[in-house]
RNA sequence: CGGGAUGUAGCGAAGUUGGCUAUCGCGCCUGGUUUGGGACCAGGAGACCGCAGGUUCGAGUCCUGUCAUCCCGACCA
């Protein structure tokens, strides 16, 4: 080549050379691409890498994090960073793919957009703050220019900034682009294996649409390609409303997959079918004001020396938590406000905050408690309290209560809320909790852990006011584009999936995400007629496009069916000894406990129909 | 960032009140016997006991600091 010469060279060519220089941009999805064709060549054990362990790593405490170890999937570099050994790689594509047809269908059209983001993109949006040290970002030098850049936490940024420059007229809306990228985000705490990591992959969508409805459309079209996803993958999920957004209504979804060690609480009515995030759950509660009961007694005021907290109490008094006022003190734009909640239940800051109407919410600290209680922190209560306080729904329904006496080492008894305390109207102002009533129909609500593994949200305008991102109407008008955001984490849906999808064995992959289909056991690998035998069968799945594994490790038949178990291929086929003798192959799910003898020349059709009565499909 | 725990060979562990050449199982290498649910025999390699100081005649063991990892909590557009 010569590239500082002149060339006189046609269009065609000029495209290819385009074609070339562009591969170090788009090269991971190219290579993706290129890698997906792979993934349907077969392979032998002894060829690839796949280091399985035989005891659980001293430092993996949860069922995917431990399993993902032992069947080779995964490495840890550090905390939160992880590789993907070439096992857990094939996965990580496989749910890629579904994710992409899925987006595909649904109208999305793919991009790539860069991890590395200039700082003054968060500053603009006012998220450099809001991030704070969840955004990774650092300061660089280039010649003598100073570059302050953060690593992609999300593309909310980036992509409004593009569109701000290429999308003009309502003529060019609507549009749905997407992307599958690894996103950085600084964690306090990473954990749980590949569950929750620093740097992940991560699908994220952007609609972008002239009117309301077409956000609507946008976001029913994405809810609908993750639920399909979700189906595909073979991931049990359940899909809750979260917070609601600037515009109103369901204006965010989160997808949850059950699963024990969840970091999320999701209530759940099993009659009707509502789902909510725990903290964003109506409680199915409406606003009482107790009746002011004329003559009654006076509270008590009881000794409780050093017994600062309900369980103390409690037991000190032999009363249950439930008759209990927790007179929590806050802050709510600087001033001090009490919120009272029943013993037993928790208090949701976000719905103080709604309830007051206040735009900052946090928990007071020790000397302002002091000061509006005249006691320390642990005894406060209601009764004679110098600040503003509100009640939830459920302080009302308490005939006799305990509470703080706002005076150190002592609580009052048989406080009656509305006579010895002003109660006039009271508010939601805790986390919904397993056995409320449901707010949608007369049962009542479960609670359930849960991974999230996707959310879907209507953005509104937010990210396009600030960052100009507008567009022209019919009649010449400029208005702020309408914008909705869609994320699947990807490696953290193989995580959940793994999470909820094994036994005492090992992994139990769903066939649509399985490393590979098939694992093809031959018995004893310096036999002849068992090689000649496999080997036969491995061509034939090669040649229809199946996806296998030939354990052709010189190792006891035992020892490889652990291994098998261990690394969860859907479909065993097992050649050798008394079988082969008889003709048959021995064909097993990963799900049977018996297997089932197949004429080895029925083995691959019988694989066949078994991928197909087995693969998980889409029910939306 | 608060609280707790752990760092000994690639993995899992033992190592007593400080004491001899740091132990065991798995894995790995060599040779042999085996071959239907993690085989057996023989031989072998592999560890400055996380790191840095200190106490001591002597430190894996005691002290101080530091780093790393895990768990609980706080945090998580």
């Amino acid at each position: 080549m010569n590239p500082g010469g002149v060339i006189v060279v046609s269009a065609e060519f000029c495209v290819t050379i385009r074609a070339i220089l562009l591969v170090s941009d788009v090269e991971t999805h190219t290579n993706l691409v290129a890698d997906l064709r792979k993934l349907r060549s077969p392979m032998r054990w002894t060829q690839t890498f796949i280091p399985t362990l035989k005891e659980v790593p001293s430092d993996a405490e949860v069922p995917s994090h431990q399993l993902m170890l032992r069947s080779g999937m995964i490495r840890q570099l550090m905390a939160g960073a992880y590789t993907y050994m070439p096992l857990g790689y094939r996965v990580v594509r496989k749910v890629t793919e579904i994710v992409r047809e899925e987006m595909d269908r649904a109208g999305g059209v793919e991009l790539f957009m860069p991890a590395l983001q200039p700082i003054e993109l968060f500053e603009r949006t006012g998220r450099k703050e809001a991030f704070g040290n969840v955004l990774f970002n650092f300061e660089t030098k280039r010649g003598d220019r100073k570059l302050h850049f953060a690593l992609g936490p999300t593309h909310e940024e980036v992509i409004t900034d593009l569109v701000s420059r290429e999308l003009k007229t309502y003529k060019q809306l609507p549009v749905t682009l997407y992307q599958i990228q690894t996103k950085f985000r600084n964690e306090e705490r990473p954990r749980f294996g590949v569950l929750r990591t620093s740097e992940f992959l991560m699908k994220d969508a952007y609609s972008f649409g002239s009117s309301l409805e077409q956000l609507n459309d946008a976001y029913d079209a994405m809810y609908n390609a993750y639920c399909r996803i979700f189906e595909r993958c073979g991931l049990e999920y359940i899909p809750v409303e979260a917070e609601s957004g600037p515009i109103g209504g369901d204006a965010s979804h989160e997808f949850m997959a059950p699963a024990d060690n969840g970091e999320d609480f999701v209530v759940r009515c099993k009659s009707c079918g509502y789902a909510a995030n725990q903290e964003r759950a109506d409680t199915g509660r409406t606003s009482s004001t107790p009746a002011k009961v004329d003559g009654a007694a006076e509270p008590q005021k009881v000794a409780t020396p050093d017994a600062g907290s309900i369980d103390d109490v409690s037991r000190m008094l032999k009363a249950d938590a439930a008759t209990f006022i927790k007179t929590l003190i806050y802050v709510a734009d600087g001033k001090p406000v009490a919120v009272l909640i029943r013993g037993d239940h928790e208090a949701n800051e976000g719905k103080v905050r709604r309830a007051l109407d206040a735009t900052s919410v946090e928990l007071a600290d020790e000397a302002t408690i002091e000061k509006v209680t005249g006691a320390p922190v642990g005894f406060a209560g209601p009764v004679g309290i110098k600040c503003a306080y509100i009640a939830d729904h459920d302080i009302a329904q308490i005939a006799s209560a305990i509470t703080g006496a706002n005076e150190k080492d002592a609580h009052l008894t048989g406080v009656v809320p509305g006579t010895h305390f002003e109660l006039s109207e009271t508010f939601d102002l805790r986390n919904a909790d397993a056995g409320d009533p449901c707010p949608k129909c007369d049962a009542t609500l479960e609670i359930v852990h849960g991974i999230e593994v996707g959310h879907v949200f209507k953005l509104g305008t937010k990210y396009s006011e600030s960052l100009d991102a507008n567009y022209l109407d019919s009649e010449d008008k400029k208005h702020p584009i309408i914008m909705g955001c869609y994320g699947i984490g990807v490696t953290r849906v193989v995580a959940a999936i793994v999470e909820t999808c094994h036994d005492e064995g090992g992994i139990v992959w769903p066939m649509s995400v399985a490393p590979y289909t098939v694992e093809l056991i031959p018995l004893n690998v310096t036999d002849e007629e068992v090689m000649a035998a496999v080997n036969k069968i491995y061509d034939e799945l090669k040649e229809a496009g199946i996806d296998v594994l030939m354990d052709d490790r010189d190792q006891r038949p035992g020892f490889k069916f652990k291994d098998a178990d261990l690394i969860g291929l859907p479909v065993r086929v097992v050649v050798g000894g008394k079988g082969l003798k008889e003709g048959n192959a021995e064909i097993k799910l990963r799900t049977d406990s018996e297997a089932t003898m197949v004429p080895i020349g029925d083995a691959v059709a019988h694989v066949k129909n078994l991928i197909n009565t087995n693969m998980p499909s889409a029910r939306s």
